[in-house]
DNA sequence: AGCTTGCAGCGTCAGAGCTT
DNA sequence: AAGCTCTGACGCTGCAAGCT
């Protein structure tokens, strides 16, 4: 919990190497290299920054969507645990009462 | 004390399904 | 068709417990 700082540092900054890193490469870059060009009029910074703007937008809502989506995983696991203790329960006491009635009719036929 | 192992939680990506 | 949401999968981290 307290550790989350430190994890979307670094854990993230891996993935960014494997996929992040290139891909963006084949579309972002051409605007950076023509921006840095004093003579070029649009400046593409502006869609460089929007694409970036999303992209950050995208990813805290992704992120806030996984943690709901664990949220109600962990919810269903307890519900499902809960339920499978009481039908177990109830499992016990209709054995129980199967002898119970076994007997009694064992009892009387006697 | 240092190392190993298992677990829980996180962020991100990819893909399916839904909505507009 | 494009955009959005949800979720499985993957890799990473920190922590606790057991072992040497």
């Amino acid at each position: 919990m307290a550790v989350i700082g430190e994890k979307t540092e670094s854990a993230p900054a891996r993935n960014m190497s494997a996929y992040q890193i290139h891909s963006p490469t084949s579309s972002l870059p051409q605007g950076v290299v023509t921006a840095g060009s004093p003579g070029s009029i649009h400046s593409p910074q502006p869609l460089a920054e929007e694409a970036s703007r999303k992209r950050e937008l995208r990813l805290l809502k992704n992120r806030e969507a996984a943690k709901e989506c664990r949220r109600r995983k962990r919810e269903y696991v307890r519900c499902l645990e809960a339920r499978l203790a009481m039908l177990e329960l109830q499992n016990k006491k209709l054995i129980d009462e199967v002898q119970y009635l076994k007997e009694a009719c064992a009892a009387k036929s006697s």
